[in-house]
DNA sequence: TTCTTCGTGGTACGACCGTATCACTAATAT
DNA sequence: ATATTAGTGATACGGTCGTACCACGAAGAA
């Protein structure tokens, strides 16, 4: 055999390929022959590591959204060694705004992958079910932990307030990619929501108690 | 002259065909000959009222809202001759759920619009910058409305909140699109800040100063 | 060394798409 | 009555797309 390739770096190669190209091309518009021109290897071997068109594109959406995953946890890690909760859910979402050149990318292909999976039935519809499920659970963790520790409104529902911050997250994240609302407005909209939510001596976090 | 036939209302009837056919199988995926298959005319037909697809396409979202503005005035109409401002925005919220089929067909093309408006610089992105502010500004009129009439909370942000509403209201009507929340969750969601936004005697019309 | 098999390139095929062309019909204006 | 023209149909053209096919080199196995 000849060089013997490790076909999983291969394919996050071409997968990123992908992603660059239906970021500025739109995911409607991405064939095989360009994301092979993108990764600078030939139509083949775009054939060769995948081999339809619907599995490139089901790896493209895997491939995307640990790449997110993974750039939110460095967000969280870069908010300090032991933020507090407010600060947690504040990088949670802010991270999920369209501010720069990747976050962008990932809001529009996830945004029509999504949509995608509502009439064609070959993309699952799960990862859109499931991953918002995962962050809305993790996010009402986080207010009943804050909840719990007194730092946020006892009287709110931990859940529909999750559920709330990320809706709005998300429209407003769309909002911008449109070029309706300014990162700094849907921003703001956010803090509006987290002042409400949580108590305001969470911000400095006094040291009491520990 | 042949049948001397009504343009605009043939460019209706082809564009209606054309919100059918998107509607079943994702905008991306229709083509000039399905779309004349649907409306039952010759592909030549469309060619003729429509000249290039980029101006179908650029008409069916022009009709698409139109229908839509219609829809939401007719929901207003049927919420009572004198409606509160909280039936009246309540009504406006919901009516932007996908909750029946016209409903959905609408939310899934509006934003298979406008994702591709972000790519596609040939489609204005315009009307997606326009019709939200359009509809945050009457939202934020009826807060304020309410407000002075003593029926929601005086010291809300209304232009903040009818932000918040709106882009809750959008995301939850993907969240029903793509299966993941059910109509009476979302609404549920959307009641709670009601709730939150309008004092509690607003529910039952007091028939207080009038 | 020889044989097998992985990786790779080039290219062709068939289908579909948007658009263009040509012809024909029928209603109106003169 | 006839010339004109809006409306309509059928079909062809050029391009692109996903996929399939064929051939070859190179590395490990025998």
């Amino acid at each position: 055999m000849p060089k013997r390739v490790d076909h999983e770096e291969r394919r996050a190669q071409i997968a990123e390929a992908l992603i660059r190209v239906a970021g500025r091309r739109g995911l409607h518009a991405v064939g095989m022959r360009e994301v092979a021109a993108e990764a600078g290897v030939s139509l083949r071997l775009v054939q060769y590591y995948f081999e339809t068109k619907e599995k490139l594109l089901f790896y493209g959406l895997r491939h995307l959204t640990d790449r997110f995953t993974a750039r939110v946890g460095a967000r969280l890690a870069a908010a300090g060694p032991e933020p507090g909760p407010r600060a947690t859910v504040e990088a949670l979402l802010l991270a999920s705004l369209p501010t720069d050149e990747e976050s962008r990318t990932f809001h529009l292909l996830y945004s029509s992958y999504a949509i995608l999976s509502v009439t064609d039935g070959a993309l699952a519809a799960q990862p859109f079910i499931d991953n918002p499920d995962a962050a809305e659970n993790a996010l009402a963790g986080l207010l009943e932990q804050a909840q719990a520790a007194g730092l946020a409104d006892p009287e709110a529902d931990a859940r529909t307030e999750a559920i709330s911050l990320l809706a709005m997250a998300a429209t407003l994240g769309t909002s911008i990619l449109v070029g309706q609302r300014s990162p700094e407005s849907a921003i703001a909209v956010l803090r509006h929501h987290l002042d409400r939510i949580f108590t305001t001596a969470t911000r400095a976090p006094a040291r009491v108690g520990r």
